[in-house]
DNA sequence: CGTCAATATTTACGCCTGTCTATGTCTTGT
DNA sequence: ACAAGACATAGACAGGCGTAAATATTGACG
């Protein structure tokens, strides 16, 4: 079990940019997300993952929306992986991506101001 | 006067990430504005605007705050305004730039699904 | 076991991006 | 009119990033 905080959980406490400057170290943190989310095809894929039902889908189905190779697919999902994005489990032969929508909430949260 | 949409506010309607797969135009459109703040010293810059007392700031305040050169930090707020985050207003020899904080807002939204 | 299918990893490559230096453009003050 | 200061633009360069082809890994199934 991974007990490690992904970037966005590390900045959690809800203090939006415009409250107070942030700090070197928290615009580190946030800007991975951010960049994460930042690619076109990063995007469609957390929302196509986010929108489906049961809150994931199998990398076979995620490849097929796309014009572009598998493995490129598959680095994407890594870096949306990293970033605290997405879970993956694997059961059998397929991977399986989860939206982890607290981090999305979180970022919201940040940029907004909007915070819980 | 600019009548011109800026990116985010062509997909104002906010319309969260979880509901249904986004467009690839939709996209293109947020993955400007993402990839605008995925970079910690924009991300800094634009927190150092949005918290600043009457929501704007003199470049000249901005550039003190890096040890990067001024047309790097120059360079960084014409991305940010081009991707309709900042707005950008000369008054004599100085030049201030002013958070526009519903784009903030609507970026939020469509990320956190938290839309109002 | 050996083959096949689903994903991930590695490697390589062209383009984009962040940075600096040098230069240009305005505005103000003398 | 000229000099100085504030900011923007242009050009150049190194490193990062998105992509594809080739290869590796893992699990299912005969």
């Amino acid at each position: 079990m991974n007990l490690e905080l992904t970037p966005i959980q590390a900045v959690a406490c809800c203090s939006p940019l415009a409250r107070e400057p942030i700090s070197e170290e928290v615009a580190e943190q946030v800007s991975i997300v951010l960049k994460a989310l930042g690619d076109p095809v990063r995007l469609r894929l957390m929302s196509l993952v986010a929108s489906h039902e049961g809150g994931e889908a199998c990398v076979c189905d995620l490849n097929d929306a796309f014009d572009l190779s598998q493995p490129t697919i598959s680095h994407h999902l890594k870096i949306l992986h990293e970033a605290g994005l997405l879970e993956r489990e694997k059961r059998g032969v397929w991977a399986y991506y989860r939206a982890r929508t607290e981090s999305l909430e979180n970022l919201a949260s940040v940029i907004g101001g909007t915070a819980r």
